[in-house]
DNA sequence: ATCAATATGTGTAATATTGAAGCAATGTAT
DNA sequence: ATACATTGCTTCAATATTACACATATTGAT
């Protein structure tokens, strides 16, 4: 894939990459995409070029789409990186060297790098890990155990995860991390996963019940140790007309 | 300057600038540092290139700099803009005639550039606008008025404010944007004009003063009509710890 | 000098929201 | 049957928010 690009390097911007942060939900874990590289032991978020011809939303779009198969995703850009010696010379020579790329065609790769960030928010059942080329492993991993990551991905993980926690009541988070039918202690898992602290069950109800977008189903979950919750769904509309304004406020 | 940085093109990352929005608080109003093309009868926000061997955020503190004077100012990065067409090729020959820039050495200004938005916050009597280069014309305006900006700069100024807005609790927007002696009613307006909506002067009060960052001196405000405020400072220390966990919350 | 107009400074009652905790209901495991 | 874990709902006190009224200081008009 990077030799393509690289051979048809005059229609990519060049020095710009984009990288994404895909969350899912899933075993009451908030999970992130990662692929394992081939030329290291590290692990890289899914990244991409950005096409002279498309806008680097659209750029983002498409890493997305192909990693993931998903389309309509909820994709959000939250910062952009651009540390002088983000992408060191002897990494990217060792990318180079893995993948044969000749020497005169390397330094369009080995230029100073600034990258765009997005996080996107994915039903976990809905997306499937598409491996990119022969044998690649893209996986599902837990945000609580990182591996070791390229370059600066892991600060913008970090970034992406801050940012996810401030914009939490302006995001459709359960909307488009949580399957259709789901059970209020669910999106209380998903909502603490994601703050990083535990909540209180019972306050936790009254408050998203009292903001009115959840439709509770006429149905139980089966196959469940214990007492089986209720199922519930979102009412979009509700759901993007409060969303507006944020489901909660300052001043 | 375009000239300049052109014939060092090389020394320049291809295809990326900073714009920065940089904010004021003067009269009761929250302003803006503009600065009117020679080129047109349209305004622009400064802006700047990025050297390769510069981080992006140094980019965005140079531009300040010169264009201030000030140093050590908040800047917080908010967005990159990157939509296909946002420096049309009509817009850049239009610059490039008038600087009088060589056909064969514009080439490197004329193709698709990505801008990297920066907000700052700035004390107004501090900071003087400095015109760069011969009888440039640099001036605060008010947010409220904002005339003709050239390219999407109107949608980058939008974000910004957008995200001052959201950012409010988060940011030390009174201690940045007022002088080091401010009364309540001036924090008040600070706060209206970016949210831009009134408050109530008695709930403004306890609410601010129950935050603890304010130190109420014992000086009353000279030379004003009607009753003499109080004036205040803030206890910067204490500021910012409490700025950690923002200055409000939700969950 | 008086008075109207304007802006600042402070208090209080009604209402809404939040945090902490109790208890019954439902299903599992033994 | 019983102990246990989990869910669903409710109460109550503490806290926060909203709405609102009056006293004070200063200017400018008369």
């Amino acid at each position: 894939m990077l030799k393509e690009v690289i051979a048809n390097k005059e229609k990519y911007q060049p020095g710009l990459s984009t990288d994404c942060v895909i969350f899912g939900f899933h075993d009451n874990q908030l999970k992130v995409l990662l692929i394992k590289t081939k030329y290291s032991d590290d692990w890289a978020l899914p990244g991409g070029f950005v096409r002279v011809d498309e806008s680097i939303d659209e750029g983002a779009v498409n890493v997305l789409q192909r990693r993931t198969g998903v389309k309509g995703i909820f994709l959000r850009q939250f910062a952009t990186f651009g540390k002088v010696n983000r992408n060191p010379i002897d990494f990217s020579q060792k990318v180079i060297n893995f993948f044969g790329i000749p020497k005169e065609e390397a330094t369009w790769y080995q230029s100073r790098f600034v990258t765009i960030g997005y996080y996107a928010l994915v039903d976990f059942l809905q997306a499937v890990p598409q491996p990119e080329g022969n044998n690649e492993i893209v996986e599902w991993i837990d945000c609580h155990s990182i591996p070791n990551l390229i370059l600066d991905h892991k600060e913008i993980f970090d970034k992406a995860l801050e940012t996810l926690r401030m914009e939490l009541n302006q995001v459709p988070v359960g909307y488009n991390l949580l399957p259709e039918k789901f059970t209020i202690p669910q999106l209380q898992k998903l909502y603490e996963t994601i703050l990083g602290r535990q909540l209180d069950r019972r306050n936790f109800l009254r408050k998203i019940t009292s903001i009115g977008i959840l439709t509770k189903l006429d149905e139980k979950k089966s196959n469940v140790a214990h007492k089986a919750p209720n199922l519930y769904s979102f009412d979009k509309d509700r759901y993007e007309e409060v969303l507006k304004n944020g489901l909660h406020q300052g001043w």
